[in-house]
DNA sequence: TGAATAGTTAAGTATCCGCTTGACAATCAG
DNA sequence: CTGATTGTCAAGCGGATACTTAACTATTCA
């Protein structure tokens, strides 16, 4: 089991990448197979294979093989610790008040 | 400017870094120097200006060069493009009907 | 059985990236 | 002015990483 520091770790890390981002976009339509996945990506089937062994691994997605096909889709709850870690930094921010000057500098913001 | 796909990458890549994140973190807890940015993170300061240059261009992150210290401070909105394609790729996940086998298959999860 | 389909694995490669070093600029303090 | 502090810039090193190729396994189908 990961860590909670590991486990935020490995999503950001997962997400960095354009073509896991776009392989979890097309996940988050629907389920689908791993060389259906690799149609629109334009690269080998081995290489989708590689980055979904990665976003397994951070619990964004979920894999089940049944016969031969490999069906991929969203693991549910997986983005839930980015999102909390977004959260906190972004209200820890935003309750500082440091941000008292910042208001005072630009009083117009649309 | 940057369009919205190159933002958010710009985000995500930034995102992806440990270091980066801990430079997010401690700015979230207020305004901080370059040099008092680099002492916990036991890296040069050479290391985090680079950091910096790249949290700003994604918009994360503000800085001001007042005298010779540069003052950085979280930037207001900037971590939204990211929280707004999380939720995007949620919502669209769970609104799935793909999910009803899943229910059925987890019945007990806490 | 034999051929096609779907995926896995290992090895190699080329690029990217985080960091350091070292030389420099600019500001502040005595 | 002198020296110390704070940051900037460019070059380069070493390791990470996103891909490919190629050989292999497992399953389906005619």
């Amino acid at each position: 089991m990961l860590s909670q520091q590991e486990n935020i770790h490995s999503v950001f890390h997962a997400l960095g990448d354009p073509t896991r981002r776009a392989i979890v976009e097309q996940l988050s339509k629907g389920h689908i197979s791993v060389s259906r996945l690799a149609l629109p990506l334009e690269i080998t089937v081995a290489a989708v294979v590689q980055h979904l062994q990665i976003l397994e691994k951070s619990g964004l997605v979920r894999t089940e093989k049944v016969g031969r096909v490999r069906t991929c889709g969203m693991e549910h709850g997986g983005l839930l610790v980015a999102e909390q870690w977004m959260n906190d930094r972004r209200s820890a921010w935003e309750t500082r008040l440091d941000r008292l000057g910042d208001l005072l500098a630009e009083p117009d913001e649309k």
